[in-house]
DNA sequence: CTAAAACCTCTAGCGGCTTTAGCTGCAAGA
DNA sequence: TCTTGCAGCTAAAGCCGCTAGAGGTTTTAG
């Protein structure tokens, strides 16, 4: 049996966090030891491993728990944990679109200021006037 | 003098968020009606719209509360202004690597599972193991 | 003059933690 | 055996940048 410090050392995630999970339903209820500090089995190391991994890749608390619940019912279609899959793949190609357009002005921004006073600081003239801007980035 | 909801209409910065930035200091107090309603000048809207671009370029608040102070100092140094839209650029890159990192993982799982049912579901299982990931995206 | 729209303040809520305060548990060294 | 000090416990508050709601007042259009 692991306690919370060697969970959190083996999996990276961090003892406030697991509880944290616990409390939030990712993780069941741990058994306790006779003080009532948590004990943790092998196999809710590898959950709280399978929820890192799915925290990495920006998967909400809420699509987790969803596919934990799947997860319980092997014998269920995938088709949703395809979808929730799928769903985050759009989130994160939104989000660079609309990182890369700050990008650009950003960098046309900051490579454009030579001036020594902020009188005549381009970055705080672009971002008085948007028109100064070359893209849209609402 | 422009009402709340003026400002609000002309700038495309929501009336709550008008309030809650005089709150946080990035705009000073406005006039008031006699009836205790805000009022505001042509200055102050386009300090509003400056905000609201800054913030559109993802800096945070207390950034913009920096450079909004030294646009208050014409004769100082645009350094410091510099140094805030580099770093935020620095930033926007960091994001946008990380997330080119989560796109192709993600791309890879949910393009990688043709099963019918979760017990061989690539989604859950490659969220389960680690090891069945190409990349890094710690 | 009235009704509706806009305004006011104050408070709470969101997500995903992190931090703090004030305890108790437990193992190792003197 | 005692103590030291880290690890653990709970409960509550704080973080960011708003957003929403309750319950009241002012302004404006007709």
């Amino acid at each position: 049996m692991l306690t919370i410090g060697d969970l959190a050392k083996t999996t990276g995630v961090k003892v406030p966090t697991i509880r944290y999970y616990e409390q939030m339903g990712l993780l069941s209820h741990a058994e306790r030891s006779e003080g009532n500090q948590r004990r943790y089995s092998r196999s809710q190391r590898d959950r709280l491993s399978f929820i890192k991994h799915a925290r990495e890749l920006g998967l909400t608390i809420e699509a987790i728990r969803e596919l934990i619940d799947l997860s319980q019912h092997p014998e269920k279609p995938c088709a949703e944990a395809d979808r929730i899959a799928a769903e985050q793949l759009a989130t994160v190609r939104q989000k660079i679109a609309k990182l890369k357009k700050l990008e650009a002005e950003l960098e046309r921004i900051s490579t454009h200021c030579h001036s020594n006073h902020v009188r005549d600081c381009y970055v705080i003239r672009a971002l008085a006037n948007h028109d100064l801007c070359e893209t849209d980035h609402d």
